[in-house]
DNA sequence: TACAATTATGCAACATTGTTGCGTTTATAA
DNA sequence: TTATAAACGCAACAATGTTGCATAATTGTA
C-alpha cells in the first residue's frame, strides 16, 4: 500500500536531479533545494524517489552515496542498475555511462543480484588540453 | 623520505588483516586490536600500510571503506587493485576474488585509472541449505 | 650505550554523512 | 469538507573519518 504523494519539495528534488548531467551527494542536492525543506527531508525524498525507481544510488570511491536518474534503468527488474559509473579524480564529478555489458567470470557457487561498477580516471572536459 | 616505522600497532593490524579471511573495515578491526592503541592510530596504521601496498582499500556497497590484504595486487603499478569483490548480503562480508580480467567498453575519450568492480550478492557458504 | 632526529601515538575536539522519534502539517480521495 | 495516511520539521543521536598538538617511542649514528 502506502501511496507516495508528490509533493513541492520532492519535484523540486527530483528536478534538481534530472536536471544535472552528473550524479549528485545528499549535500549538493540540499545546497540547490533552497532552503525549501529541511535536510531529512531530502534524505527521506531521496529514499522514495529509489523506492519508485526514478532515481537510482551510486556509492563513490569515496564511499559518498550519489544519486542519478533512472534513464537506462530497467525499471521491470527494479534491481539491476548495472551500467558502469566514472568517477573523475580531478573534478570529482561522477558520471552514468551507459550500455556497458560486462562478463563476469565469478565462480559459480556464489549467487549474483547487482553488479556495482565504477571507473576512476579523468573525464574528457578535465583532460582537455587548453 | 619519510621512513615507515615498524611499530607493535602496525605489525597487530597487519596480522588482524592478513588473518583474516574477508575484508574488513576499521571498526572492526580496531575491535580485534583489544585496545593495544587508539582507534584514531588505527586509522593511520591503515593509511601506512595502504601506501605500502600491503593493504588495499575496497568501498563497500553501503558506503564503509574496508581494507584487504594485497595478495594479488601488483605491487609494481601500486594503483592497480583491479580484481572483483564480492559483498554477501545475508553475512555482510566482503570477499576479495582473484583472477577477473574484465572487458571495458568506455568511451575513448575517458582517462581509465582504475577500476572497482564489486558484486552483491550470497556467498556460498550463506547459500548452503542445511 | 647514549643521543638526536623524526616517526608514531594519545587524546580531545571536530566534521561529515546518515538515521530515528515524535509531534505537527499537508496532500489526497471519499 | 473532512478523515486519514503520508510527509515534514526539529532535535537528538550514531557511525565513520579527520585534525592539531603535546608526548612517547623507534632508529640510525656518534
Ligand atoms: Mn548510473
Ligand atoms: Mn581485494
Ligand atoms: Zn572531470
Ligand atoms: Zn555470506
Amino acid at each position: 500500500m502506502a501511496i507516495i504523494r508528490n509533493t513541492i519539495a520532492k519535484k523540486a528534488v527530483f528536478e534538481i536531479i534530472q536536471s544535472n548531467s552528473t550524479a549528485m551527494s545528499q549535500t549538493e542536492i540540499f545546497a540547490k533545494v533552497n532552503n525549501i525543506c529541511d535536510r531529512v527531508t531530502v534524505y527521506r525524498i531521496l529514499e522514495r524517489l529509489v523506492k519508485e525507481v526514478k532515481i537510482h544510488k551510486i556509492v563513490n570511491i569515496n564511499g559518498v552515496i550519489n544519486y542519478a536518474p533512472c534513464n537506462s534503468c530497467e525499471h521491470e527488474q527494479q534491481v539491476h542498475h548495472d551500467h558502469l559509473h566514472f568517477s573523475c579524480t580531478t573534478c570529482k564529478k561522477l558520471t552514468c555511462i551507459s550500455d556497458n555489458h560486462i562478463e563476469l567470470n565469478i565462480p559459480s557457487n556464489y549467487q549474483v543480484a547487482e553488479v556495482f561498477l565504477t571507473v576512476s580516471g579523468i573525464c574528457p572536459s578535465c583532460s582537455t588540453i587548453l
